[in-house]
DNA sequence: TATTGTTATACTCTATAACTATA
DNA sequence: TATAGTTATAGAGTATAACAATA
């Protein structure tokens, strides 16, 4: 009962760490970058290709309509197209541009100054630890 | 130089993750929740004692509108109230009402229960690993 | 002059509700 | 009816620029 209080509050540290560190790496934006969820956009249509916004929805655990606004600031931007599926006249595919191709490359780049150079602070057994981690990050991130 | 292209892919995915990780926190917010600045506002006040809204963007790592805007929402709520320091007239001192007080435990509540159930379904290496990975996450959130 | 707090304004991300078009 | 996409609207959180009050 007393552990249970206990890993209460660890569970509740951890979390709250998690969302702080993502803080800061939001507040680490550069000047002309792209938001976080516009990268993660970005992201997925790189790795895997053209996708439906409501695949996209899924895999960033967004609402469709929260996806929907942030395809068109990518569209309107210029980073992606929207395309309309030939086998089913309902979807439509959404695909990166040459522009936003680079772009993704470009950004990446920019947003790992500022977390390297904290990684790179951390001691080599912080680094194994959170190196260790990544599993465990993988699965509380949903896929 | 193969090594440092993995290398800053993989300091991409880490810091991915830990978005996507904090994103899915947020996501998962009870019907009434406050929201996560303003619970990190309440958290902090609650184990340091009142602050200036100064000190608490410093401890976001935020700006001070950014910050006066989550305290106005947090006094308009009846959670805190602002008090003029004795000492130095242009200062202002957040504190917690007692219903910040009360709201502060129960939202702490209610936001565990996903993200325990989430660590809960992870792996015993998983969720050592994960513990393991505390320090790192402690320096990286920055204080 | 420097510091503290604040207001004005704008952008990103998120949500719910409701609508259109297609299957 | 059910699904895919979208628009309308609203709220939280963040930022920069500019201003007021006090030290």
């Amino acid at each position: 009962m007393a552990g249970t209080v206990v890993d209460e509050r660890d569970d509740d540290e951890l979390r709250i760490l998690i969302q702080k560190v993502a803080r800061r790496i939001r507040s680490n934006r550069a000047e002309g970058d792209v938001g976080d969820s516009q990268l993660s956009v970005l992201f997925y249509l790189d790795v895997r290709g053209a996708l439906t916004p409501t695949e996209l929805a899924a895999l960033e655990h967004v609402t469709p309509p929260s996806m929907n606004r942030t395809v068109n600031g990518l569209e309107e931007a210029g980073l992606i197209v929207r395309e309309r599926a030939t086998d089913d006249a309902r979807k439509v595919l959404v695909r990166l541009t040459p522009a936003g191709d680079r772009l993704l490359v470009e950004t990446r780049r920019l947003r790992s100054v500022w977390f390297s150079d904290e990684l790179a602070n951390l001691t080599p057994t912080e680094r194994a630890a959170l190196e260790a981690a990544r599993p465990a990050l993988r699965k509380l991130a949903g896929g």
